[in-house]
DNA sequence: AATGAATGAGGGTTCATTCAT
DNA sequence: TATGAATGAACCCTCATTCAT
């Protein structure tokens, strides 16, 4: 079944590289320009292809957006599985799912952020990816609440909490950079505690060194 | 010079009710799909009128988007000053400064926070915005400082916090509504307190009765 | 009410007509060419003006196929009602329908025939097409069954019989030419007689003189 | 040379079964949409390939019409001259002829009947099939003329008589199916029958049995 | 022989903008 | 002031065709 000794990458797999390489390239686009002023053609110059080859691995434009909403996500619930694995408080749970999120998202493969934007869905595929942020935004309104409860946040509208969260998350790649002064994990550890910072009950005094010093580009 | 007893508008009245009206309609559409995706048509429609009317009042679809975020600026600027003119500590002024623009800024005569889609402006039009915009956070990053010089606010990267906040800000008109449980004033008053907690040196034990009851729809 | 004397087409009356020339000029080149092979962009240029402008006429380019069916379907039903109306055996019906639809059909005004290609209609429109159709075509085997009883007819069966003459009828336009020999009056009459004769249980002993030495080009 | 025993069809015979598989195919998607509203992928997934492995029986596109065309012309020479051996008066050749052309046609392994749409094909190829296609019209028609001088055809414009009878068969691939309720060789019975009555100089007073009790599906 | 990849041309449609009325 | 008509550019998408594998 090896050919070459598997030293020249199957068809499948080339196709798969191409098919992620256009994925991020796409991405990142609407990220930048949003949806609607992101054209095809632009995405297949800055692949160095035509327009019609991108239809080798997606059917339409839609369906860009479509996967990257859901990858993001797929990230997200990751995200909260690991925090909930882990364990702690409410507040613990929050923070953990944030970097976490934040961080794979920042990555290399730039996965980005965007849940903007989610207007320019299909109807059936906005129905579907709706009903996951919901669930994505319910589970991290869940870790308010478990924080309240347990004394860890303080009394407050976990919807109102989250949102504001949501809003700053959202906004990161509009102002990141991979080239910064900051990697991704440093961002997703101090933003993270910024974040969170605004409604434990007990804040730390100080943010960790890391934050303190930290400076954005 | 008066005509029916000045019963009647003047025509330049008129003109200048129209196009605040055409501004405002336009800055909604924006705020909820997006420059690209809002069609002239699309806001001529809603006002009852055709598109080629509305060039009676915008030399083009650019200046709604300029006059837009000129609007957002102003109302930026006017809180800042506000703030100043109120003194206290840095947290104290930011915390106002947020307040008031929240609190203009979605009244029901403006509602417009967008100072997202910069990208979509003219070059022209986008470096006089950038410019203004840079100045803005450049002031907000400036009480920040002054907090951390007093005291008020916990050693951090302003840039960071900054950031943080307007993402929050700006995410703000894709899930307020004026018809939800809470009115613009509640609004902006807890969420900048939220806001502030999140690099306040002595956070509060608790929200004020307000924030802590309150109840996103 | 009236200005300039009536003497200049008013907007509406010079939309009008710029909407039959488009529908008359897109049949003549559906019949011609084909639904798929016609592109908006040659109905333009005959018409000498753009694509675009086309769209202030028609939604769509199925629009103008449904029209050009429901035109034809709306000529074949007054014509059935004429025939109707006059009276007569089965035969003499169904001979008085197909010449009244064959000469509206092909008058000057180039309303044309294409029954044919209704594959390319959309489902919905199609749905209302055929529906009507299948009306149309029922109407026509009725006559021929009215024939039969009244002995006007062979006995035969009616689909068959139908079937016939809607495939020399929708042939027409492929060959007919304003131009020719023939008015379409003169072909409508002799048409139908030649179509009729098919299932006449006494079929004249000769055409009228005008067929008999009828010339196609 | 012979190996396996002859078991195995030779490569050469392999292409040929494929390539006329192919035809079929494209035909009966042709028959069905026509030409332009037929894609190679159709057609392709319908014979579980490849768009490209259709490359290896037929140059393009068009060359597969230009042997539908060629296919059909074939056949209706082939009628005809069968109707000149078996002499007769001009009805009863003419008759004849259409008969067997729409037996052949609509069997099951070539139904072609399309002589429409020649405007798609290429230049040349269409020359050539025009050039045959009259060739055939015209025999069709010099049968008439002969019917008329014998006596067994009233008269009448042969052209007139000609055209209407080339709709009616060509229009007949679009309610034939193969699933009705007659077989091709039924159908291409009553249908010259039928047809041919309506120029006879002394038609038959009733159709067959057969036809007479005919019920398309 | 057959495939997947890629292309270039073209088609339908939208839209910001201009203009005569 | 407001409208309908018209335009040209851009965009998404399809498709016949070619080519390396």
């Amino acid at each position: 079944m090896a050919t070459w000794n598997n030293a020249v990458p199957t068809r499948k797999a080339m196709h798969q590289l191409k098919r992620e390489a256009l994925l991020r390239e796409a991405i990142a686009a609407f990220n930048q320009k949003g949806f609607h002023a992101t054209s095809l053609g632009d995405i297949a110059t800055s692949l160095g292809v035509t327009k019609a080859a991108l239809y080798h691995y997606f059917p339409n434009k839609h369906a860009l957006l479509y996967e990257a909403f859901a990858e993001a996500l797929r990230v997200g619930f990751e995200a909260i599985e690991s925090a909930e694995r882990a364990g702690g408080t409410g507040l613990e749970k929050l923070q953990m799912a944030l970097r976490e999120y934040l961080e794979v998202t920042l990555s290399e493969m730039s996965r980005c952020v965007i849940i903007t934007e989610e207007h320019a869905l299909e109807p059936e595929d906005r129905a579907r990816i709706v009903e996951q942020r919901d669930r994505f935004e319910a589970k991290l309104r869940g870790f308010v609440r478990e924080g309240i409860d347990d004394g860890s946040v303080i009394p407050c509208d976990p919807k109102l909490a989250i949102f504001s969260i949501f809003g700053a998350v959202n906004w990161v790649p509009k102002w990141f950079s991979d080239s910064g002064a900051w990697s991704n994990r440093q961002l997703a550890k101090g933003m993270s505690e910024l974040l969170c910072r605004s409604i434990a009950k007990q804040p730390p005094a100080a943010f960790e060194p890391d934050i303190a010093k930290m400076r954005v580009d």
